[in-house]
DNA sequence: CTTCCACAGGAAGGTCTGGCGG
DNA sequence: CCGCCAGACCTTCCTGTGGAAG
């Protein structure tokens, strides 16, 4: 992001001025994902399941292995991690050994790793630690065997997005590595918000991950008031927010099926329009500008990122539509058409051009990534085709477009003359 | 009612990359 | 290290079609 110091404004000193201004945030972590709540709400069930299964660590005998299934943003991982810290403290309380090993397998996506992982959490020395690379895995597992029995007790492991994991070798592994230990035991818990990872597993892991079977279902609308309630007494000054900001938070993330982490977002950044707008109080105007804000950084993401051909074809209908605009026309944009401008365009970055039944796959890609609408319309006589539309801010999507070095020399591109039909 | 445009979109096959078992 | 295969990415060829115009 960029800072634009205007000309008249006295730009010594921003930091201060910016901090000095009056913020709406006593604690801004509150209101981010990472953060860790005191009390989890509407979510007490699933806390008490989880705890039944894995208090039997606290009395020295195995917990069952765990799968926990549910969507992004209800509370999977917030809950085993609240779980594990209740553990781990009760567990000195009783002075009974408990090891809480918590890993994301996003992160930590191979066998190897995640063996290293786990096995160096386990290690306190330095020197003894396992290298990234180097070991041969085999190697790896028997110290980590060795680790494991030489603690005791019991170690509970996470593997959360445990659908990431390269390869069901891991997991096949971990899960019988009971068999290998002779004064310890060990507890799997695996977290997925796929419900269909498990179909794909060897049935014998997939016996012994889900010998507990947890869902986790999505907060609705109500629930979705309570969390935003309680972070934002933490988060928030007293009294700067309106009556319907929260319902308003939580009837649009439950709309997105349930996700707290989506209802957390669009408060902090509500929160955060109204700051920078240096307004005093959050009103629903602030939370319909957060709204915007998150689709359209999701859109230029999303472009961002795109392949070089189509971006060149979203670049074809950037221009077609912009130069209706400047001639008044509001006419439909058509697939042929916005073929024409690509294979031009094509001609003039020197790049190869892809045939007319490619492009016309690669946007309906662009339309079911949100970024254009593409609509089958029939023409009558004229045919049946695509009715394309761009359905954001053109100017910032091109900006983004003109980042890429293909479209450097482009700048003064002009479509070549062609009068449009009707 | 028929015609006919300008594509949509299915099917099949080619090329290339990267992972994986031997 | 090598051959094999799956899957991504494209091309070629094809049949199907909504509805304004005739």
């Amino acid at each position: 992001m960029s800072i634009l110091i205007g000309k008249n404004t006295v730009n010594s000193d921003i930091f201060g001025h910016l901090l000095k201004s009056d913020g709406l945030f006593i604690d801004r972590e509150a209101m981010r994902p990472s953060y860790m709540p005191e009390i989890l709400p509407h979510r007490g069930k699933e806390i008490n399941d989880l705890a039944s299964i894995l208090v039997t660590a606290l009395r020295g005998e195995t917990p069952s292995n765990v799968f926990i299934y549910g969507k992004t943003g209800t509370g999977k991982t917030a809950v085993t991690k609240f779980i594990g810290k209740e553990l781990l403290r009760k567990g000195l309380e009783t002075s009974k050994k408990i090891n809480f090993v918590y890993l994301n397998c996003e992160i930590v996506d191979t066998q190897y790793r995640l063996l290293q992982n786990i096995t160096n959490h386990l290690i306190n020395e330095w020197s003894e630690r396992i290298p990234f690379t180097g070991w041969p895995t085999d190697e790896v597992y028997a110290k980590l065997i060795q680790m494991i029995d030489k603690e005791g007790g019991v170690t509970v492991i996470i593997l959360d997005e445990v659908d990431k994991l390269k390869g069901d070798e891991a997991l096949y592994n971990l899960s019988r590595i009971n068999g290998n230990l002779q004064n310890a035991k060990v507890s799997i818990v695996g977290i997925s918000n796929d419900l269909k990872f498990t179909e794909f597993l060897d049935p014998r892991v997939k016996s012994s991950l889900g010998e507990e079977n947890m869902i986790f279902p999505p907060y609705d609308a109500s629930q979705l008031q309570d969390i935003l309630k309680q972070r934002a007494k933490i988060a928030l000054k007293p009294n700067i927010l309106d009556d319907d900001v929260i319902p308003l938070c939580s009837a649009l993330a439950a709309q997105e099926h349930g996700d707290a982490r989506r209802a957390l977002d669009l408060l902090r950044i509500s929160a955060e329009q109204a700051e920078r707008g240096g307004a005093t109080k959050i009103t629903k105007k602030f939370v319909r500008l957060a709204q915007n804000k998150i689709e359209i950084d999701r859109i230029m993401e999303v472009v961002r990122t795109l392949p070089t051909q189509s971006k060149q074809i979203l670049l074809a209908v950037l221009l077609r539509e912009q130069q209706d605009r400047k001639d008044g026309i509001s006419g439909v944009i058509t697939t042929g058409e916005v073929y024409e401008i690509y294979k031009d365009l094509c001609r003039k970055t020197r790049t190869d051009s892809l045939t007319q039944r490619r492009v016309a796959d690669l946007i309906s890609e662009l339309d079911m990534l949100g970024i254009i609408t593409a609509r089958v319309i029939s023409k009558g006589r004229y045919g049946r085709t695509r009715e394309i539309r761009i359905s954001s801010s053109t100017s910032e999507i091109l900006n983004i477009l003109h980042e890429d070095d293909i479209f450097k020399d482009l700048t003064n591109y002009k479509i070549r003359g062609q009068t449009k039909l009707l």
